[in-house]
DNA sequence: TACAATGTTGATTATCAATTCAATGAATCG
DNA sequence: CGATTCATTGAATTGATAATCAACATTGTA
């Protein structure tokens, strides 16, 4: 690969990241492509040369976040406990870690509720329903004894709720302590 | 009080619930007056007639939440545990019955964080801070050995992050099951 | 009833932001 | 070295939307 395409690439990242930063700040209509390239340093027609559109340019990143971060969230073979308390526990680490990822789970989670975003993004995010596996998962948790007794929807609600909340507020304000992955694990576990 | 002054107080709650409802599902900068003055089933120009922008009609939503629903928010001189037990229940309970104040806890976090609203309204929510008396309350609490050992304002932020997480879930979407308010306390309360 | 005040509308204006484009400069390749 | 392709810019275009306004309708009142 040529300097040039390295440039290119490089260039590419500079542009989602700033996007990525400004898009779960002020969210998708606010933020202007004007914004994105002063950040960046570099003209709004340049910025055209990047990505063919604004929606694009979101696109891309909704699809890195499909890609990348979300994927911790996938059932495995694991006791239903054990997920609970190990994905609190990784995706606490990450959001911790790489601002990247944290601002990605934000980003995620104001595209799927927000109706402002345009629907192209909301078709990839079609089937990305994380409740259905986890209530099940819930209700085995339930059945052997490790998860707290009630309505398991509403616990996984309680659940992914708490997390997504956490998550938001530390990837806007790095600063902040990060609680411990434990105590959301705790609204879930079945009292000795 | 005329009818015509009813009527006039009848129309601006319209549109006060018309566009609490667009701007926490679209945003501020994607709700357009003219989905709000469609909503209400009246023309663009009647709602100027209201509301001298769409600025002062965010404010006045904002300034409705400062004076009532946040307000249970009110730190009292109750045992530290018992009003993080409270809170939660009553909250929640607004939250279930009153899907105007529902929405209104969403307005106001979304305002608090968003950087796109206009500067009139941060200013309105300036001195809105409830971390500094919580992460407060949460020391007396661990002192007494009701609340769990660990950073108490990382402990804040888990309890409200988590309440408003779950607040967000729910006025988006009424149907979904209500989590209880006792496995929301269970994060930060001490193990037997 | 007729006048005054207020409610209501649709067309109009002004502004702002996404996108396009023609022109310029820099890197690459033969 | 040309010549070609890509990077970059700033200005022009277009479309959308907040806000204004003049005209008309309705209500309340003397």
């Amino acid at each position: 690969m040529g300097v040039r395409e390295e440039q290119k690439e490089k260039r590419r990242e500079e542009i989602l990241t700033a996007g990525l930063n400004l898009f779960i700040r002020k969210g998708y209509a606010a933020t202007k492509i004007s914004d994105i390239a002063e950040r960046v340093g570099m003209s709004v027609g340049l910025l055209f040369h990047y990505f063919e559109s604004k929606e694009k340019l979101y696109e891309a990143l909704i699809a890195l976040g499909i890609s990348g971060p979300m994927s911790v969230i996938a059932p495995t073979d694991m006791e239903p406990l054990e997920f609970f308390e190990r994905t609190a526990e990784q995706i606490f680490h990450y959001i911790q870690t790489d601002p990247f990822v944290a601002q990605m789970f934000v980003l995620m989670s104001q595209a799927f509720y927000n109706e402002a975003v345009p629907p192209s993004i909301k078709e990839l995010l079609m089937g990305f329903d994380i409740y259905t596996p986890t209530t099940l998962l819930i209700q085995k948790g339930q059945a052997d004894g490790t998860i707290r007794e009630g309505d398991p929807y509403a616990l996984a609600i309680a659940y992914w709720c708490a997390i997504q909340g956490i998550a938001e507020q530390l990837a806007l304000n790095p600063d902040v302590p990060c609680p411990e992955s434990d105590w959301i694990v705790d609204m879930i576990r079945r009292k000795a």
